[in-house]
DNA sequence: TAGATTGTTAATCGATTAACAATC
DNA sequence: TAGATTGTTAATCGATTAACAATC
């Protein structure tokens, strides 16, 4: 294990890595190489070796990378080899859909908490979670040393829950509320907008 | 206008400052400074200088740039001073979100198909759309000369239609499968996945 | 063994930052 | 005018690629 500093750039990658793995090994494959690997998810073998070589050496010269080894390195690298709970923060169309999705719990992720303001919605159940006061936000999490949450709440509330949630201790904010926020340098943000990524496409669009 | 190839990377950060630039208008604002912009979005101010000096003067010395005329001119650049149509590929939780979504109109987009394979739900309505069949989609997106999807569909069925919606003509895909996915050059994909988001940031956390 | 593939080095390529003349 | 802020240059910093010895 190296002790320099990993570039967050290759700290991106490893989960998109880690995903085509992880899918390789339900489809019954045991091991790949950095070619086929970089066919799959469209990176250069080059840099797939020399983002994994960061962090030991994982793969066998001739053979190249063992599947399911490579997959618990990764998970470890990454703290995901463990369950993160997770709080939801707007219960609108997005809340929900998140709320219900099935595609966490394998990748280290469990929903904990859903929060609204809205009166007309606190007490109702989505996906098994019965929504509950934002009022009661800050101390919900903190008792609970929640470390992670989503944000779908508009873009004029974002920076107040955001400011909440940080509050509250949170250190990893997924946000798809379509703005940008600030936020201590101790806490990390992710930035979900859909209108946003399309724009980065458009630009090449006739 | 600069006529050089501009970098996919500057290219990502201008629907950032569009954002941002749109709440400011709706704020009242009138002009802005590479400085007070770059606060907002966590950007240096000289980064945000250079990017949009890439493709011509829009600022004033000592005043810096009209939030209106800016506007204008990231638009017209992103291509989004005009509407596109959308069509939405898988109807479950994310895909009903997506198509009630409010935020895409004034951001130039305008979901215009939503497709899905199961026959329960074709007919049915989700926010003012007819789930459609998703056998008719190639035909439905060619005839519509539509350019642009969003695919919330399965990791297993993601690739199948990712092909299929190139060859009905689809040159950008806003992929919600977690899944890589493979298309030809001249086709654009940028990736949502709630747990690789996540996973970037739980690298950080103890 | 012969073939395949890693891990790593050095070279190349690209992006960011700092600084400041120009000028509103 | 004095102060503010752009657009741009040069320097720095960082990331990617190509190549290959090591070795399974």
């Amino acid at each position: 294990m190296n002790a320099d500093k990993i570039p967050d750039i290759i700290i991106g990658r490893l989960p998109v890595y880690l995903r085509a793995l992880q899918r390789m090994a339900e489809n019954g494959m045991k091991t790949t190489s950095s070619q086929e690997l970089g066919e799959l998810v469209g990176i250069s073998a080059a840099q797939i070796r020399k983002d994994i070589s960061q962090f030991g050496e994982f793969g066998k010269q001739g053979t190249g990378y063992s599947i399911s080894f490579l997959i618990d390195k990764l998970r470890e690298i990454l703290n995901v080899n463990r369950m993160w709970d997770i709080v939801i923060v707007g219960a609108g169309d997005m809340g929900h859909a998140l709320a219900r999705y099935q595609g966490f719990s394998n990748r280290g992720f469990r929903v904990a908490m859903v929060f609204d303001i809205d009166n007309a919605k606190v007490g109702q159940k989505i996906g098994g979670f019965i929504i509950e006061d934002a009022s009661t936000m800050t101390e919900r999490i903190r008792s609970a040393k929640i470390k992670m949450a989503m944000m779908t709440v508009p873009a004029s509330a974002a920076q107040a829950v955001a400011d909440k949630l940080v509050q509250a201790g949170v250190r990893a904010i997924l946000n798809y509320a379509p703005t940008s926020i600030n936020v201590p340098h101790n806490v990390r943000v992710q930035y979900i907008d859909p209108s946003t990524h399309l724009q980065r496409m458009t630009y090449y669009l006739d």
